[in-house]
DNA sequence: TTATTTTTTTAGACAAGTCTAAATATTTTT
DNA sequence: AAAAATATTTAGACTTGTCTAAAAAAATAA
């Protein structure tokens, strides 16, 4: 149907849409795909062609619907697959990701159905994010970034920004990880780094850098 | 490390290899690669100076050790991945071959030997087919063709050595699976065919055709 | 052992995707 | 509004893997 690298264009264009973009500029393009603005040109003229997105020169591209849903396929499946190798095979969620790019170009629709019903059709992927439905709807988190927290509230933590491994090597360094229980101690203006309680127990600080790039909701009080 | 293509040439290879075959000519692996000979004739050029394997031109080829690894670590891959389709994901034994030859190329040790043991370390596809364990031995199967079958064996179907989906239609139709009980009736000398009983209820003939490309054993005294 | 047929290789071309370097637009600065 | 800086596109080249058509080698037949 489409190649590994269309179907890596069109997912890259949707996240840069999702993260607020109307229209992607080909640099942009460029540095979210590592590669040349030179080629993603030579490419996004191959997708216009093939109705995938609509592109005018010097202005940058916007995707089609057709050009949406196969990447919101290509998402969704990706989503799936994370959600498999943390669920069923003990990866770790730092892990997950590398593989996932190579596995969400698997071309079988019974493949992908199957997984989802194996999973028992999850809502969210282990780093949090929403697993786009069959239908191509993607739920819109009520969650949000732990930058925007009070003082003495009680949260869990629902997943991440910044899926580098780095990043989430150094939230598993201290134990936070999907679910962890965060009660806010004190936030400190001058820099706006957090104390906290983790589950409970352990007691630190965490930097505005990597605050920002937590994601968290109220505890539900399951009464 | 090796691409899809590079995969797929030495696993075809390795196949005829395992066939009883010693030196590859260009004309049977095009054939089985489903292309042409000079494109054969470039592959194979690209391979030997990769040290994948060894080639004479107008000769053939032969796989070095270190092709033969490669070859037998992607065999290995497309019957776990089989095995998973048909064992986790309810695939019928007929529908996994295309889906396990994109996944067989995924590149991550972690993932195999992960789904390895999420498997069960299984031995055998759902083929019946052995899996290549992680030292490259493949299991020299005790099985045998119907077709070498003597009159009032009781046997149990382990296998086929025809793998298209045409051929394994044609079983499902009849109910003929992995594990089904087969009493040899009588063998019809005119046009060896075969009067066999399926799982002491239905009576049928199938064909020397059929009955050569279906692989059994002995059904053990499980005393 | 020469002639014919078959197999294999070479030569040259093509498609996908990428790159560098140069040219052209656009935006920002002054 | 012209000059400078930045963004984008074009031109031409390269790699991987494929193909067709023609040439060369090997196997088979006469």
């Amino acid at each position: 149907m489409y190649s590994f690298t269309e179907e890596n264009y069109l997912k890259n264009i949707l996240k840069l849409h999702l993260g607020g973009t109307q229209v992607i500029s080909t640099n942009v393009l460029a540095e979210s795909m590592h590669t040349k603005a030179s080629s993603v040109t030579d490419m996004i003229k191959k997708l216009a062609v093939k109705k995938l997105l609509k592109y005018e020169p010097y202005r940058g591209c916007v995707l089609t619907n057709l050009g949406k849903s196969v990447a919101v396929t290509t998402l969704r499946k990706h989503r799936l697959w994370e959600t498999f190798l943390v669920n069923t095979l003990s990866f770790s969620w730092d892990e997950v990701h590398e593989v996932a790019e190579q596995l969400e170009h698997i071309q079988s629709d019974k493949l992908i159905s199957q997984l989802d019903a194996f999973l028992g059709f999850p809502t969210h992927d282990p780093h949090g994010d929403p697993i786009p439905q069959l239908d191509g709807k993607i739920a819109t988190s009520a969650f949000f970034t732990l930058d925007k927290a009070k003082s003495q509230n009680q949260l869990i933590v629902c997943g991440v920004l910044n899926h580098t491994t780095d990043f989430l090597k150094y939230l598993s360094k201290y134990g936070i990880q999907i679910g962890s229980h965060l009660s806010i101690l004190q936030i400190n203006a001058f820099d706006r780094s957090i104390d906290l309680l983790l589950n409970e127990k352990q007691q630190f600080n965490l930097s505005n850098e990597v605050v920002k790039n937590i994601l968290v909701q109220f505890i539900k009080q399951v009464a």
